[in-house]
Parts: C-alpha cells; sequence; structure tokens
RNA sequence: GUGGACGUAGCUCAGAUGGUAGAGCUCCAGGUUGUGGCCCUGGUGGUCGCGGGUUCGAGUCCCGUCGUUCACCCCA
C-alpha cells in the first residue's frame, strides 16, 4: 500500500512558504487598499455555462482545460478556471450597475486547469486580480496597469517588462479578422498544422505561434494596429500616454493577442525573464462585451490576473525571519508541568507568543527547545529552591535571571517589553 | 494531448563493470541522576516509485506503468 500523495500539478504550502505566501497577499491587498478596490469572494465553483459563454467555446481553456462534473442533483458544475467570468456574473447577479461606476473589485483564489504541469505552471495555481467594471474610459485602463505595475514593483519582482495591443472592438475587430484569414488563407502552405485550424476558428491565435514559419508569415500579415477604428484607436492612444505617465514602459506588440475570447481593445501583459517558457507573471485586458455574453446588460469592463507562483519565483528572494517566541515555559520536574501549562496560558491570554514542551522531555531537553526555538525568556517551573508561587524568569540572550511571583510574570513581561 | 531527462531514508545525495543498502542534514536520547541553540557519542528511520521480465542472484540490465521535472501547446 503506497502513501497518498498530493494530485498532480499541486503543492503543499509549508509554514515557511505560507508565511511568505501571506505577506505578498497583504502587500497586494494594501496596494488594493490605496487605489480603492476592494475585495470580493466567489464560489470555488459555478454552472459550466459561465465559462462556455463567458471565456469562449473556442478557447482552449473551455474545450479541454477544465475540471467539469455533474453533481447529485445532474447540475453541470466546473471548477473556476480564470477569475474574471466569476466576477461578472455576481455584478449582475447583484445589480452593482447600482453602485457608483465603475465597480473596482480584487480577489485572491485558486483557479483550476488541467494542462500538464511545468516551471511555473499548475493545475490548482493562485491568482490575485482585479476588475474594473462600469467605464469605458481609458483612464481605467491605466489605472489598472498602473496598479499591477505597483505591485511588482513593490515586490521586487525581477525584470518586468510590460507589452501592449489592442484587440479592437465589434466595430472594427470582425472586418479585420476577416482580412486577416483571407491573408492567411494565402499562405495556408506555409502554416503548420494548428495554424491551418485556427484559420478557421480563431485566426488571431496564429500570432503567439513560435513555429519558425509561421512566424515569418505572420510577420507580414496585416496587424490590427493600422484596422483599427477611429474610437479604438483614439482609446489606445489615451492609455498609452496615461500608463507612461504612470512611469511605465509599455512595449507595443502585435503578437499580443491572449487566449481568451471575452477581450476587446487593451490587451497587456507583464513577463518576468527570470522564469523559463512559462513567463507572463500578470496579464489581462479590456472586456467590453463579456457581460452582455453571460446575460447582462452591456456593460465595459477591464482587470487584471496575476499568479502567485510565478510571482513567488520571479521575486528577489526576501529571507523571511521567523521570530521566536516571547516566553518558553520549562517544567523542572513532573508535578510542575500541569502549573507549567496554565501558566503558559495565561501568558497567551496576556497576548505573549508562549511555547511549553509538548514531548515530554527532559528539563534539559526543554531548555534546548527554547533555545532552539529563539525565544527571548525561558520561564523556569518547579525548581526547589524557588519559594511558592515564584517562577524565575531567564534572558534566552543575556542569561540574565530573576525569580517573580507567577501571577506578576505577564505584567513583569510587559515591563521588559518596554525597555 | 506530444517529446526529453529523472525517480535510493523526512531533506540533499553516494552506491564503475549485476552479489543482496550508505553519508551529511533533520529528528530523538545521552555526555555523572535538575539547566541553552555549538560540540561529542549513540539511536530512530528505506517494500531502493510500482508491476513484470532476464539471471543462481537486480538498487544496478530490459519492458510496462505511475510520479517528478523541462519543453511544446496554452496561460497566471
Amino acid at each position: 500500500m503506497s502513501a497518498i500523495k498530493a494530485p498532480k500539478g499541486t503543492y503543499d504550502l509549508l509554514p515557511d512558504d505560507a508565511a511568505r505566501r501571506a505577506h505578498v497577499v497583504a502587500t497586494a491587498a494594501r496596494l488594493f487598499a490605496a487605489y480603492g478596490y476592494r475585495r470580493v469572494v466567489t464560489p470555488e465553483f459555478e454552472e459550466t455555462g459561465l465559462f462556455a459563454r463567458g471565456v469562449g467555446e473556442a478557447t482552449d481553456i473551455v474545450r479541454k482545460e477544465m475540471y467539469t462534473f455533474l453533481d447529485k442533483g445532474e447540475r453541470s458544475l466546473t471548477l473556476r478556471p480564470e477569475g474574471t467570468a466569476p466576477v461578472c456574473r455576481a455584478y449582475v447577479e447583484h445589480g452593482l450597475h447600482t453602485w457608483p461606476q465603475p465597480v473596482k473589485l480584487w480577489y485572491y483564489a485558486p483557479m483550476f486547469r488541467y494542462e500538464r504541469p511545468q516551471a511555473g505552471r499548475f493545475r490548482q495555481h493562485y491568482q490575485l486580480g482585479v476588475e474594473a467594471i462600469g467605464s469605458s474610459r481609458p483612464e481605467v485602463d491605466a489605472e489598472v496597469i498602473a496598479l499591477l505595475g505597483a505591485l511588482f514593483e513593490a515586490l521586487e519582482v525581477a525584470d518586468v517588462r510590460l507589452k501592449m495591443n489592442s484587440m479592437g472592438d465589434a466595430a472594427c475587430r470582425p472586418a479585420y479578422v476577416e482580412r486577416l484569414r483571407g491573408f492567411l488563407r494565402g499562405r495556408r502552405e506555409e502554416l503548420c498544422g494548428d495554424c491551418r485550424e485556427r484559420l478557421e476558428l480563431n485566426p488571431l491565435r496564429s500570432f503567439d505561434c513560435k513555429v519558425a514559419s509561421c512566424r515569418a508569415v505572420l510577420d507580414e500579415a496585416p496587424r490590427i494596429a493600422d484596422h483599427l477604428c477611429d474610437d479604438c484607436r483614439s482609446h489606445f492612444e489615451q492609455v498609452l500616454e496615461l500608463v507612461s505617465l504612470a512611469g511605465l514602459r509599455p512595449e507595443l506588440d502585435f503578437r499580443l493577442v491572449r487566449g481568451l475570447d471575452y477581450y476587446t481593445r487593451t490587451t497587456f501583459e507583464f513577463s518576468s525573464d527570470v522564469l523559463g517558457a512559462q513567463s507572463g507573471v500578470g496579464g489581462g485586458g479590456r472586456y467590453d462585451g463579456l457581460i452582455e455574453q453571460i446575460g447582462g446588460p452591456a456593460t465595459p469592463g477591464v482587470g487584471w490576473g496575476a499568479g502567485l507562483e510565478r510571482m513567488a519565483l520571479s521575486m528577489r528572494t526576501l529571507p523571511l525571519p521567523a521570530p521566536g517566541p516571547d516566553a518558553f515555559v520549562v517544567s523542572f520536574a513532573d508535578d510542575a508541568r500541569a502549573s507549567a501549562f496554565a501558566l503558559a496560558q495565561q501568558l497567551r491570554g496576556a497576548g505573549f507568543t508562549t511555547e511549553l514542551d509538548l514531548a515530554g522531555r527532559s528539563p534539559k531537553g526543554q531548555l534546548k527547545q527554547a533555545g532552539r526555538s529563539r525565544a527571548r525568556y525561558a520561564v523556569l517551573v518547579g525548581l526547589d529552591e524557588l519559594a511558592t508561587g515564584f517562577v524565575r524568569l531567564r534572558s534566552m540572550d543575556g542569561g540574565g535571571e530573576e525569580d517573580v511571583l507567577a501571577a506578576a510574570l505577564p505584567a513583569r513581561l510587559a515591563a521588559l517589553h518596554e525597555e
């Protein structure tokens, strides 16, 4: 009988890593608050239709990467593969269009995709994300991008670059897609098998194909930037200007098309060179048609998601100095263990982080643990020479000792803490 | 879904040409019966991923399988 291991593509965060993760999330939360974003929590699973309609039937995510199952009521449910559609669903369901627009939300949640794991890619991964729903103004695009840039700066994510593109909208994209399709059909013989399929399904996807022959063809293909309608062009120019004002240096990248169908106009991605093949740490864009697509009123929105695992991989490592407890209570006699236990409870109640031997160690062993735990003070209980009611308080760095009435210990520790 | 590399104690790894398992770290205990993270000594801990095969004999060779990992694909 072999022991059970964590499922493929998942991982455990042991205390040191969990503490680092908490630090990242706390840093992000402060930043979100500064920008006026409030946290939203949505379910881990949704009706399958939300993603099929929202993310797009033609996307890889929907076609082959979703964890979909029937529950006991024969409902088709799917573990959330991405964060935007659920937040939009909640926006519609709770009538958030009655709030001041745009509604600015953030989330920290696990995402599930059935993929082959590799560096920086998991079947359950965590994303930090924001969505600003209800305004189509370029300032909103710029704000969310600036926010993500600020987050990477605050976390010291190494060697990040910002790539941006515009995907056009319902007014100009359809005509452009047809033009692109026509061009690619003419060069069909030079394309790889995948791209020949994409040709019919979604020719835009060929732009991020890595096959050399395809890249050569796409280099010569008509570019969306040259076929944007006036509104889209103007919007994109304003976003670029504002993003630059925020101190970022966006690089235009006509290959940046992203694999979710809901994107319109602005798309962007931050990548880090230290990551390997999966270089994108965070990315997103505008999705002005999504809410209508999932059955709500036509409502513009823009947002991004950023992968916690990839952030952790690309952060310049900051050693977290896990502090030791304030006190370690040591019993010097077996019949003192109960009062040691009670004393530890008393100290914890007074707000001091307190450890106590739970393994039946000898006094020497307990003191050794106190040292290894880097406790500031050891509290010695049950010494023969102590007067009743007294314990001995020893500083673990200096070694200085004093005998204190047990009942007065919290006050004495507080006083020492003041010094 | 495709391809490459790898799978020996909790962790990092050693085990030439097949002969029946080791180190360091961790953990635990001792170092004169009641006192510190270092040091010293000892100890716990392994169906050598799993299943077949070849062989008198396999951790070492072959096949399969599962897992890890890197890349493709796609994305965070």
